[in-house]
DNA sequence: CTAGTTTCTTAATCTAGTTCAAGATATCCC
DNA sequence: GGGATATCTTGAACTAGATTAAGAAACTAG
């Protein structure tokens, strides 16, 4: 699926208006590994997946890393709050897998928003939509065990576990690769 | 400060629009702890507060509550799944101190939303920012320890302890009351 | 004012999840 | 292919936070 058919499954596009967004946006390529943005600068682009997947994530003080969120295909991702207001990211995005992303400048977004206000519902679509992801994921954290979010996380994306190193799972899930280890056992006990 | 006035503050409205928006809001008084929304029904109304404070929690089948947010004014709130999906809510929303709300309902949004487009503009900027609250919020909830997390809490929400009960401060850090008990004593000794 | 209810705290006991350390597997790279 | 490195598991000791129970304080409403 193109970026264009993916977004005309909640707005409509004239020719004009796909074009434009293809003109502005930057196609790269991302090695297993390799990182898209770095905590410590500002976030130059918002990302959007095109294939394979990334991971961002958040580093503390004694160096753990936490999970903040997977972006699988057809996903945007990126750390809004460092794109939205230019200011120094805290969090990190790397590839996880070999991927394929589009990239967008905060300027051009700008623009594009400007000139084709489109794309402001389509934003607001999006938007909404992981608002309403990032409640659900909030209440799970405050309300259930490690176990059940293990399960839901498995759910949710149920390709992930195969190839992604069982410590950022454990990571997303707030716990510790050994807990995670130790709720597997358990699981596959019964 | 008005509703007007407030979403002026992210774009530009005419007088048409204004009084478009004002005409398909329903003013509402609420007393201390008076249910808005409730569990098990579909969401009718997206919620702006004008004054007081609102909560909203989703109770589990152990009859816990577990507060999601708090809403102070000038805010949106309410469950936004059930909202935008038309489905059974799992959250109930309630007054936790006299308040005045606007309420809209779905279908005048989507109008509203159509006939003005500027509005996608507004709300998208709203959910952006709203976004950008919650994925702090979820590396807080996976990275901090609960301490942390409440001197968080009473930098966000400086005026709410005094009038709010702790047990809900407690519930939306995700502790049990007599742990927060137990964290205000420690920083106290300090 | 007072009885009843809700909220807050304290303390003892318990448990989910962490830390540390070590061994076992798997993966990568020359 | 083999050595180095990263990942996964296991277990023992530990700690953050939960549970239970009970008393103190605060806020109702009659």
């Amino acid at each position: 699926m193109t970026i264009l058919q993916a977004i005309e499954k909640h707005i409509t596009l004239s020719k004009e208006e796909g074009n434009y967004l293809l003109s502005i946006l930057d196609a790269k390529v991302l090695k297993q590994g390799e990182f898209i943005e770095t905590a410590g600068k500002i976030t130059e682009h918002f990302i959007y997946v095109k294939s394979g997947c990334l991971m961002t994530y958040y580093t503390n003080e004694q160096a753990h890393d936490h999970v903040i969120q997977f972006a699988m295909p057809n996903w945007w991702t990126g750390d809004l709050n460092s794109f939205t207001k230019q200011v120094v990211s805290a969090y990190s995005t790397r590839a996880l897998a070999d991927s394929e992303v589009l990239l967008i400048q905060k300027k051009d977004l700008d623009t594009l928003l400007d000139r084709f206000p489109v794309f402001e519902k389509y934003f607001r679509i999006i938007f909404q939509n992981s608002l309403i992801t990032h409640q659900n994921r909030i209440v799970q954290n405050i309300a259930a065990t490690a176990e059940v979010r293990y399960l839901e996380f498995q759910k949710k994306y149920p390709s992930l576990e195969q190839y992604v190193p069982l410590k950022y799972i454990a990571s997303y899930l707030g716990i510790t690769p050994e807990f995670l280890s130790k709720i597997r056992r358990r699981l596959m006990e019964r």
